[in-house]
DNA sequence: CCTTTTTTGAAACAAACGTTTTATAATTAT
DNA sequence: ATAATTATAAAACGTTTGTTTCAAAAAAGG
């Protein structure tokens, strides 16, 4: 065991393979911490959901945290690559932040869940350095993705209302988490889209 | 035993008084609550804070279930009255809403934890009805009281950039989530500052 | 004072928690 | 085939969970 250990990263004989696909498991783990929460999800619901005994979950991806960390990592690597996809054949930049925001709030009222990400900050990110900086990272990728579409729309002269592209950029991303949390609450989809047209005629103004 | 639960509500025969403070003892809870989440607070740590044995909590409080109930509701009314207090002696109602969203900045940027009614909706509100009642209530109380400033703005043509009250309401609420989010992520004031600077300014035009 | 009723503190409860161990099955290299 | 190594399943681990029990203390009415 020792030597094994030693001759890292990849063991000196190979004796037997795992049987689960790790993304596989880890995404069903995700759906799990997805609608319970880290606090209310228990390894029980998780090893059911993965389909894999405890063992051979500790012995490939690790303990709860760890587990909790690679499901919020492929929740959101998931997600960027979805909005790149979503945004590569838009020419007007502004267009391009109407389909984002309009796509965001399709998410947001027909999802079953509110967005993973929005519930991990309020349950564990503040006091969580790790997962804190995960969520860090996928907001700043959403910034540089809404950044870049500001700063042409401003240039094209698309965008009048400001010129500060960083406030802008802020302002826009600020009302994507009060929609989750109006969804939750009242479940109409009227009002979030009325004030989603709202937003997008005042950057068009 | 049965006796004295059928000549309810008050006792026949009085024998001890319960010696703690009942709302201190639910604020002291609420604070736990607000700091570690409901799945993440432990009824130990409930206990300590509240300075009195589990005993003595279920003889006059209740469950876990129940403590958090009445702590939300402590919340919730709480702010209901601050709220009520901070807006009476303001005139004009557009420098009222710049009043409220000025002090919800502030709160927002100099609280210790997040809003505990944001964090309990994400937690926990989507599979609990009781507790999604309690917040619904809370959100329509600040709807209300926002809707009523938004007419009166409108009416002394304060506002022009719509006409939709409703929306125009929702609107403005829908940022105090957002702000919220970015503080726990990015623990950047001015940023939240400037937003909520331009957000005036859009109302103002 | 004494009886009655209730609160209290400490201990105890079963169940569930996250995690580890153990024995067995499976796979590969020799 | 045999030896070596690892993944697996089931059971068990010690803690911690939310909650209850029980004896003792306290307070009210007679």
């Amino acid at each position: 065991m020792i030597v094994s250990k030693i001759c890292l990263p990849l063991p000196c004989i190979m004796a037997r393979n795992v049987e689960f696909d790790e993304q596989l498991a880890i995404s069903k783990a995700m759906d799990v911490f997805w609608k319970k929460g880290y606090n209310g999800t228990t390894m029980r619901d998780l090893t059911e959901a993965m389909g894999i005994n405890s063992s051979s979950l500790y012995n490939t991806i690790g303990d709860k945290h760890q587990l909790f960390v690679k499901s919020i990592k492929h929740y959101t690597e998931s997600r960027m690559d979805a909005a790149k996809k979503q945004l590569q054949q838009i020419t007007s930049p502004l267009k391009a932040i109407e389909k984002y925001i309009n796509a965001s709030v399709y998410t947001i009222t027909n999802e079953p869940n509110s967005c993973l990400a929005i519930k991990t900050t309020f349950e564990v990110a503040t006091g969580d350095a790790e997962v804190q900086k995960i969520i860090r990272a996928d907001s700043e990728f959403t910034y540089q993705l809404l950044i870049g579409l500001v700063n042409k729309a401003i240039e094209k002269k698309e965008i009048k209302v400001s010129q500060d592209a960083e406030m802008l950029t802020d302002y826009i991303i600020n009302h994507f988490t009060g929609w989750h949390e109006s969804f939750i609450i009242h479940r109409d989809k009227t009002r979030i889209k009325k004030t989603a047209q709202f937003l997008i005629e005042q950057l068009s103004q």
